[in-house]
DNA sequence: GTGAATGCAAAACCTTTGCAACTGG
DNA sequence: CCAGTTGCAAAGGTTTTGCATTCAC
């Protein structure tokens, strides 16, 4: 059972290489690799889990490829971020429940009056978890970004 | 207009003094003229930025009063961090449309397989904001930490 | 008076970059 | 062949820490 077959692998190269030269990319035994340790444990790993989980069975590979290799298959659709948002923590003198809206344009973010609310019938946890709070994070663009052919630069205002 | 009178000041150090005291904290200076930093310009200022404005009327404040002051608001809740989660990115093989929970007590990350959709009827952004994804993330104690008595310690999992 | 907080500098942590050597298509 | 990729080491940005001094209560 679950044993990876020949056929199996070949399928997955395939589609790993579609997706990548879709993107001008190529399909690198180390993206390979990356890729398989992600599929092997889907624990939302970091990259220097992945770093040492890829390690393990290929010894020479170094933390820049593997950054380098997570980029590629990120920005071919092939796996997901996960608490991305690599700039600043930011802080917030508003202490009613809101949410966020961050423009991806320039980089500012606002306040938007709404929440979902843990107890909104919508929002069922499976059994054994205790919600304790909900935070929603809007992408996008803000109304000046939107509206102008050229945005105001990419500041982090 | 907007003129800060002193019977406001008094008024804002009572509250901050009450709320600092009731965690076992002091107000000091630096702590109070951060919270005045953060309430004039409610634009979501990174610490770094926190910083430079408070050293403007306090030259001598140094970046880790910055921090610890943000801190000391933070959990005496008179202030709020956004895009808090300072630990790695995490990478995720799950391509389908997914929320991630996360526990606070031991770090783990899971799928829940419920979203917020844009087209929610609740969720109406102000106009000239252009929504393009919601990201929902959950906080609070999985299975394992609700249920034991003895959480597994704090392992980054 | 005393534990808490400050300021400084150094360290830690995560990620990006520059570059020569190498390689997949 | 040659643009894309690798591995290394060094740099970068953000946050934390250690410690002697100072301060709030």
């Amino acid at each position: 059972m679950a044993k990876t077959t020949k056929q199996n692998k070949t399928e997955n190269d395939e589609r790993l290489n579609e997706r990548l030269a879709h993107s001008g990319m190529r399909l690198t035994p180390q993206r390979r690799h990356v890729h398989e340790v992600l599929r092997e444990k889907m624990d939302h790993p970091t990259a220097d889990q992945v770093f040492l989980r890829a390690k393990e069975t290929m010894p020479e590979i170094s933390m820049a490829t593997v950054y380098n290799s997570l980029d590629a298959l990120v920005s071919c659709g092939l796996v997901r971020q996960v608490n991305a948002d690599r700039g600043a923590t930011r802080y917030c003198h508003n202490m009613q429940p809101h949410s966020h809206f961050y423009c991806d344009e320039c980089g500012s973010v606002h306040d938007i009056l709404q929440t979902v609310s843990p107890d909104d019938a919508n929002f069922r946890m499976p059994r054994g978890f205790r919600l304790e709070n909900i935070e929603t994070t809007i992408h996008g663009k803000c109304p000046e970004c939107s509206s102008s052919k050229k945005p105001r630069s990419n500041q982090i205002l």
